[in-house]
DNA sequence: GTATTTATCTGTACGATACACCTAGGTAGA
DNA sequence: TCTACCTAGGTGTATCGTACAGATAAATAC
């Protein structure tokens, strides 16, 4: 039992590696968003507009980080930032419709990606291969704030 | 259907960003090692000692980087670089007694950590996510190769 | 023995991130 | 209301992991 576990582990380590150099070097994701921005402007559509401290809490990141991200998304004009009204120290980060419109691209690009590495799947180990990814990072998260 | 497939794209992405920063910020993987060193003494011990060049190859790195990892790890006395005396431009690399020490301990660390993470799961079920995985690292790998 | 290929290394750059610290704006209590 | 603290965001700096382009040295081919 601890090898299943073992092989998870390295199953994973590899999937970085791989899933990472897939982004980096393929054609197919060549003038998409980078991992940062997408799951920024992910973010952003699922909850609306947003603090930045807001969203490094949701997107589990140092505010700095996201402050960074989020000048840099404003300089390609991805999102708008504005001064909140509520709060002069705050910043409210919406986005723009070229970022919806680079997100739904980035998005229709992944999935074109995955339908290709998933095309001899059956709908069935698609489905569990969701699910159970899903439940691991519940459970990766939950332990991450458990500390 | 479609919607299956964006969904394992965004766990995907998701539990990249997940398991790195596990790997950061957490306490248990704290003076382990990281994870090209990790992944490339995997290499060393799966098949043995090889050359720069052919661990890129096996980790789908450019040498470039390999070479850089190799020299760091020289320094922390994880491996042995001797010039390959069949060819004169090549280097060899071993592990050694350290690198292997090292290897072990970082692999029950992480083994741990992931014991934590699917505690709650059943062996069938961390045995279907360690097969699924394991099948979609090898096609992820395979179309990156075609490209 | 010159021209070409190959293995490795070096210079440089980029993406993603964190931590420590700074500043401006808000809040609370005397 | 004034002072002391708190909070949101931003800057400086550092790290890891990686690639690409070009340099160098060794091997091979003709």
């Amino acid at each position: 039992m601890n090898d299943v576990i073992a092989r998870v582990e390295s199953e994973v380590a590899m999937l970085l590696r791989l899933a990472d150099r897939n982004r980096r070097t393929g054609d197919a994701l060549e003038h998409t968003l980078d991992r940062s921005a997408y799951l920024l402007l992910g973010r952003l559509t699922a909850g609306g507009a947003a603090n930045v401290n807001a969203l490094a809490r949701q997107l589990r990141l140092d505010p700095s980080t996201v402050t960074r991200q989020v000048l840099a998304m404003e300089v390609e004009g991805l999102v708008l930032r504005v001064r909140d009204p509520q709060d002069g120290r705050g910043t409210v980060v919406t986005a723009t419709g070229p970022g919806l419109a680079a997100l739904a691209a980035t998005r229709a690009a992944r999935a074109q990606v995955y339908a290709d590495v998933l095309t001899d799947w059956s709908d069935a180990d698609r489905g569990n291969l969701a699910d159970l990814l899903g439940r691991l990072n519940r459970d990766l998260d939950a332990r991450a704030r458990r500390t």
